[in-house]
DNA sequence: GATAATCCTTCCCATAAGGGGAGAGTCAAT
DNA sequence: ATTGACTCTCCCCTTATGGGAAGGATTATC
Protein backbone atom coordinates (compact mmCIF):
# COMPACT_ATOMS: atom_id res chain seq x y z
CA UNK A 1 0.00 0.00 0.00
CA UNK A 2 1.23 3.28 -1.06
CA UNK A 3 1.66 5.88 1.41
CA UNK A 4 -1.43 7.74 0.37
CA UNK A 5 -3.61 4.97 0.90
CA UNK A 6 -1.74 4.28 3.96
CA UNK A 7 -2.41 7.87 5.16
CA UNK A 8 -5.96 7.92 4.30
CA UNK A 9 -6.46 3.79 6.56
CA UNK A 10 -4.88 5.52 8.78
CA UNK A 11 -7.22 8.65 9.56
CA UNK A 12 -3.45 10.34 9.40
CA UNK A 13 -1.54 12.67 6.56
CA UNK A 14 1.01 11.57 4.46
CA UNK A 15 3.37 14.12 6.29
CA UNK A 16 2.84 12.23 9.32
CA UNK A 17 3.07 9.09 7.79
CA UNK A 18 6.45 10.49 6.88
CA UNK A 19 7.22 12.19 9.92
CA UNK A 20 6.65 9.05 11.57
CA UNK A 21 9.12 6.69 9.23
CA UNK A 22 11.45 9.43 9.37
CA UNK A 23 11.64 8.91 13.62
CA UNK A 24 11.75 5.34 13.21
CA UNK A 25 8.23 4.83 14.69
CA UNK A 26 6.28 2.95 11.85
CA UNK A 27 8.46 2.27 9.45
CA UNK A 28 7.27 0.66 6.06
CA UNK A 29 9.45 -0.97 3.39
CA UNK A 30 10.97 1.23 1.13
CA UNK A 31 10.60 -0.07 -2.82
CA UNK A 32 13.83 -0.65 -4.17
CA UNK A 33 13.41 0.79 -7.70
CA UNK A 34 11.38 3.59 -7.18
CA UNK A 35 12.46 4.39 -3.54
CA UNK A 36 8.70 4.52 -3.00
CA UNK A 37 7.27 3.75 1.18
CA UNK A 38 5.08 0.52 1.33
CA UNK A 39 3.18 0.14 3.99
CA UNK A 40 2.24 -3.66 4.92
CA UNK A 41 -1.08 -4.16 6.82
CA UNK A 42 0.50 -4.72 10.07
CA UNK A 43 2.54 -1.06 9.27
CA UNK A 44 -1.94 0.38 9.01
CA UNK A 45 -2.53 -0.90 12.24
CA UNK A 46 0.43 0.28 13.59
CA UNK A 47 -0.21 3.84 12.48
CA UNK A 48 -4.39 3.59 13.77
CA UNK A 49 -2.85 2.38 17.42
CA UNK A 50 -0.82 5.98 17.43
CA UNK A 51 -3.35 7.90 15.81
CA UNK A 52 -5.45 6.55 18.79
CA UNK A 53 -2.79 6.96 21.51
CA UNK A 54 -1.55 10.62 20.17
CA UNK A 55 -5.05 11.35 20.30
CA UNK A 56 -5.58 10.93 24.13
CA UNK A 57 -2.14 13.38 24.41
CA UNK A 58 0.37 10.23 24.64
CA UNK A 59 3.32 11.90 23.59
CA UNK A 60 5.46 10.63 20.11
CA UNK A 61 7.95 8.87 23.06
CA UNK A 62 5.57 7.50 24.87
CA UNK A 63 3.38 5.87 21.64
CA UNK A 64 6.68 4.44 21.06
CA UNK A 65 6.62 2.85 24.15
CA UNK A 66 3.36 1.84 23.87
CA UNK A 67 4.29 0.44 20.52
CA UNK A 68 6.68 -1.81 22.21
CA UNK A 69 3.99 -3.00 24.46
CA UNK A 70 1.64 -3.62 21.83
CA UNK A 71 3.40 -5.65 19.78
CA UNK A 72 5.03 -7.84 22.59
CA UNK A 73 2.36 -10.37 23.36
CA UNK A 74 3.40 -11.04 26.96
CA UNK A 75 4.02 -7.83 28.35
CA UNK A 76 2.38 -7.72 31.79
CA UNK A 77 -0.26 -5.48 31.72
CA UNK A 78 1.01 -3.91 34.61
CA UNK A 79 3.40 -2.04 32.14
CA UNK A 80 0.64 -0.33 30.55
CA UNK A 81 -1.23 0.31 33.29
CA UNK A 82 1.12 2.46 34.76
CA UNK A 83 1.99 4.59 31.81
CA UNK A 84 -1.73 4.96 31.53
CA UNK A 85 -1.92 6.21 35.03
CA UNK A 86 0.76 8.47 34.63
CA UNK A 87 -0.87 9.89 31.78
CA UNK A 88 -4.36 10.05 33.94
CA UNK A 89 -1.85 12.59 36.10
CA UNK A 90 -0.89 14.68 33.44
CA UNK A 91 -4.48 15.28 32.44
CA UNK A 92 -5.55 16.06 35.92
CA UNK A 93 -2.81 18.29 36.66
CA UNK A 94 -3.32 20.37 33.45
CA UNK A 95 -6.87 20.16 34.12
CA UNK A 96 -6.63 21.60 37.78
CA UNK A 97 -4.69 23.94 36.51
CA UNK A 98 -6.67 25.49 33.57
CA UNK A 99 -9.76 25.54 36.03
CA UNK A 100 -8.23 28.07 38.48
CA UNK A 101 -6.85 29.72 35.37
CA UNK A 102 -10.28 29.64 34.81
CA UNK A 103 -11.69 30.76 38.00
CA UNK A 104 -9.17 33.86 38.34
CA UNK A 105 -10.33 35.33 34.31
CA UNK A 106 -13.72 34.96 34.91
CA UNK A 107 -13.40 36.84 38.25
CA UNK A 108 -11.94 39.78 35.84
CA UNK A 109 -14.23 39.54 33.44
CA UNK A 110 -17.25 39.55 35.53
CA UNK A 111 -15.91 42.74 37.50
CA UNK A 112 -15.51 44.82 33.73
CA UNK A 113 -18.49 46.24 32.24
CA UNK A 114 -16.94 45.92 29.15
CA UNK A 115 -18.60 49.30 27.85
CA UNK A 116 -17.19 52.51 26.57
CA UNK A 117 -15.49 53.12 29.06
CA UNK A 118 -12.06 53.15 29.82
CA UNK A 119 -12.52 51.93 33.18
CA UNK A 120 -11.31 48.15 33.52
CA UNK A 121 -10.50 46.01 36.16
CA UNK A 122 -9.15 43.26 33.69
CA UNK A 123 -6.62 45.40 32.65
CA UNK A 124 -5.77 46.28 36.48
CA UNK A 125 -5.65 42.64 37.07
CA UNK A 126 -3.21 42.00 34.65
CA UNK A 127 -0.97 45.07 35.81
CA UNK A 128 -1.40 44.93 39.55
CA UNK A 129 2.29 43.54 40.55
CA UNK B 1 18.14 49.01 35.43
CA UNK B 2 20.41 46.26 33.83
CA UNK B 3 18.29 43.75 31.85
CA UNK B 4 19.40 41.32 34.97
CA UNK B 5 17.42 43.08 37.77
CA UNK B 6 14.86 44.08 35.59
CA UNK B 7 13.99 40.70 35.12
CA UNK B 8 14.02 39.49 38.66
CA UNK B 9 11.98 42.77 39.19
CA UNK B 10 9.33 41.13 36.61
CA UNK B 11 9.80 37.62 37.75
CA UNK B 12 10.99 36.55 34.35
CA UNK B 13 14.37 35.40 32.56
CA UNK B 14 16.57 37.54 31.10
CA UNK B 15 16.40 35.02 28.13
CA UNK B 16 12.52 36.02 27.81
CA UNK B 17 13.33 39.92 28.05
CA UNK B 18 15.50 39.62 25.21
CA UNK B 19 12.93 37.70 23.32
CA UNK B 20 10.71 40.32 24.17
CA UNK B 21 13.02 43.11 23.30
CA UNK B 22 13.91 41.07 19.74
CA UNK B 23 9.59 40.82 18.67
CA UNK B 24 9.61 44.68 19.77
CA UNK B 25 6.89 43.80 22.54
CA UNK B 26 8.77 45.65 25.26
CA UNK B 27 12.05 47.56 23.74
CA UNK B 28 14.17 48.89 26.77
CA UNK B 29 16.31 52.10 25.44
CA UNK B 30 19.72 50.99 24.17
CA UNK B 31 22.88 52.46 25.71
CA UNK B 32 25.10 54.38 22.96
CA UNK B 33 28.37 53.03 24.47
CA UNK B 34 27.67 49.67 25.92
CA UNK B 35 25.05 48.63 24.13
CA UNK B 36 23.48 47.22 27.12
CA UNK B 37 19.90 47.43 27.46
CA UNK B 38 18.64 50.08 29.86
CA UNK B 39 14.57 49.02 31.45
CA UNK B 40 12.57 52.07 32.95
CA UNK B 41 10.29 51.73 35.50
CA UNK B 42 7.31 51.49 33.07
CA UNK B 43 9.24 48.80 31.06
CA UNK B 44 9.80 46.81 34.12
CA UNK B 45 5.73 47.74 34.69
CA UNK B 46 4.69 46.45 31.00
CA UNK B 47 6.60 42.72 31.63
CA UNK B 48 5.02 42.29 34.90
CA UNK B 49 1.89 42.76 32.79
CA UNK B 50 3.01 40.43 30.05
CA UNK B 51 4.41 38.14 32.53
CA UNK B 52 0.48 38.07 34.24
CA UNK B 53 -0.82 37.80 31.02
CA UNK B 54 1.22 34.92 29.82
CA UNK B 55 0.42 33.13 32.77
CA UNK B 56 -3.10 32.92 31.88
CA UNK B 57 -2.91 31.97 28.66
CA UNK B 58 -2.34 34.34 26.57
CA UNK B 59 -0.46 34.50 23.57
CA UNK B 60 2.38 36.74 22.80
CA UNK B 61 0.26 38.28 20.43
CA UNK B 62 -2.49 38.34 22.75
CA UNK B 63 -0.01 40.11 25.31
CA UNK B 64 0.88 42.48 22.50
CA UNK B 65 -2.80 43.70 21.95
CA UNK B 66 -3.37 43.77 25.63
CA UNK B 67 -0.06 45.96 25.76
CA UNK B 68 -2.18 48.21 23.33
CA UNK B 69 -5.14 48.49 25.25
CA UNK B 70 -3.25 48.79 28.59
CA UNK B 71 -0.93 51.59 27.21
CA UNK B 72 -3.86 53.39 25.85
CA UNK B 73 -6.04 55.26 28.90
CA UNK B 74 -8.59 55.69 26.41
CA UNK B 75 -9.70 52.37 25.39
CA UNK B 76 -13.51 51.24 25.71
CA UNK B 77 -13.37 48.41 28.43
CA UNK B 78 -15.64 46.61 25.69
CA UNK B 79 -12.51 45.67 24.46
CA UNK B 80 -10.33 44.40 26.56
CA UNK B 81 -13.90 42.08 27.77
CA UNK B 82 -14.21 40.99 24.38
CA UNK B 83 -10.27 39.46 24.11
CA UNK B 84 -11.14 38.28 27.71
CA UNK B 85 -14.25 36.70 26.92
CA UNK B 86 -12.57 34.59 23.58
CA UNK B 87 -9.59 33.50 26.03
CA UNK B 88 -12.39 32.00 28.70
CA UNK B 89 -14.02 30.41 25.51
CA UNK B 90 -10.35 28.98 24.55
CA UNK B 91 -9.79 27.37 28.12
CA UNK B 92 -13.76 25.75 28.06
CA UNK B 93 -12.69 24.74 25.10
CA UNK B 94 -9.75 22.79 26.02
CA UNK B 95 -11.36 21.48 29.64
CA UNK B 96 -14.30 20.07 27.67
CA UNK B 97 -11.62 18.32 25.29
CA UNK B 98 -9.53 17.30 28.08
CA UNK B 99 -12.26 16.52 30.16
CA UNK B 100 -13.28 13.75 27.49
CA UNK B 101 -9.90 12.83 26.72
CA UNK B 102 -10.04 11.60 30.66
CA UNK B 103 -13.01 9.51 30.77
CA UNK B 104 -12.22 7.65 28.05
CA UNK B 105 -8.75 7.02 29.36
CA UNK B 106 -9.99 6.28 32.76
CA UNK B 107 -12.27 3.76 31.27
CA UNK B 108 -10.05 2.02 29.64
CA UNK B 109 -7.06 1.84 33.02
CA UNK B 110 -10.24 1.11 34.90
CA UNK B 111 -10.72 -2.09 32.67
CA UNK B 112 -7.23 -3.20 33.18
CA UNK B 113 -6.22 -5.35 35.93
CA UNK B 114 -2.91 -4.24 35.75
CA UNK B 115 -0.58 -7.66 36.84
CA UNK B 116 1.83 -9.81 35.71
CA UNK B 117 -1.01 -11.20 32.72
CA UNK B 118 -0.79 -9.95 29.15
CA UNK B 119 -4.11 -9.62 28.76
CA UNK B 120 -4.83 -5.81 28.41
CA UNK B 121 -7.57 -3.29 27.46
CA UNK B 122 -5.85 -0.56 27.44
CA UNK B 123 -3.84 -1.73 24.44
CA UNK B 124 -7.23 -3.13 22.98
CA UNK B 125 -8.73 -0.15 23.29
CA UNK B 126 -6.07 1.81 21.79
CA UNK B 127 -5.49 -0.50 19.11
CA UNK B 128 -9.13 -1.35 18.02
CA UNK B 129 -10.08 1.11 14.44
C1' DG C 1 46.32 48.39 40.05
C1' DA C 2 45.74 43.62 38.67
C1' DT C 3 42.86 39.93 38.43
C1' DA C 4 38.83 37.19 38.81
C1' DA C 5 33.96 36.70 38.90
C1' DT C 6 29.92 38.28 37.18
C1' DC C 7 27.33 40.53 33.79
C1' DC C 8 26.29 41.96 29.22
C1' DT C 9 26.19 41.37 23.99
C1' DT C 10 25.20 38.68 19.54
C1' DC C 11 24.77 34.37 17.19
C1' DC C 12 23.48 29.78 16.39
C1' DC C 13 21.13 25.42 17.63
C1' DA C 14 17.30 22.90 19.97
C1' DT C 15 12.67 21.83 21.50
C1' DA C 16 7.20 18.92 19.55
C1' DA C 17 4.98 17.48 16.00
C1' DG C 18 4.37 18.15 12.10
C1' DG C 19 2.77 21.85 7.78
C1' DG C 20 3.94 24.23 3.39
C1' DG C 21 6.03 24.27 -0.70
C1' DA C 22 9.88 23.68 -4.38
C1' DG C 23 11.93 20.74 -7.67
C1' DA C 24 12.23 16.29 -9.56
C1' DG C 25 10.97 11.47 -10.43
C1' DT C 26 6.91 7.91 -11.13
C1' DC C 27 2.55 5.93 -12.19
C1' DA C 28 -2.16 5.45 -14.29
C1' DA C 29 -5.34 6.83 -17.63
C1' DT C 30 -6.58 9.05 -21.69
C1' DA D 1 2.51 10.83 -25.65
C1' DT D 2 0.83 13.64 -22.49
C1' DT D 3 -1.64 15.04 -18.62
C1' DG D 4 -2.73 14.76 -13.87
C1' DA D 5 -2.11 12.62 -9.61
C1' DC D 6 1.20 10.59 -6.73
C1' DT D 7 5.66 10.18 -4.62
C1' DC D 8 10.43 11.45 -3.22
C1' DT D 9 13.91 14.57 -0.63
C1' DC D 10 15.13 18.93 1.17
C1' DC D 11 14.53 23.12 3.49
C1' DC D 12 12.13 26.64 6.03
C1' DC D 13 8.08 27.78 9.26
C1' DT D 14 5.52 27.49 13.54
C1' DT D 15 5.56 28.92 19.78
C1' DA D 16 8.04 30.77 23.31
C1' DT D 17 11.65 30.35 24.99
C1' DG D 18 16.42 27.56 26.83
C1' DG D 19 21.36 26.36 26.27
C1' DG D 20 25.71 27.54 25.27
C1' DA D 21 29.84 29.70 22.80
C1' DA D 22 32.72 33.67 21.91
C1' DG D 23 33.83 38.12 23.20
C1' DG D 24 33.39 42.82 25.61
C1' DA D 25 32.04 45.46 30.20
C1' DT D 26 31.57 46.05 35.01
C1' DT D 27 32.31 45.08 39.62
C1' DA D 28 34.50 42.84 43.61
C1' DT D 29 38.39 41.28 45.73
C1' DC D 30 43.25 41.17 46.87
Amino acid sequence: MKIGDAASAAGLTVKTLRYYANIRLVTPQISEETGYRNYAETDVAKLKFVGTARRFNFSIEECRELLGLYENKNRPSREVKKITLNKLGDIDAKLAELQELKQELQSLANACDGDDRPNCPIIDGLAKS
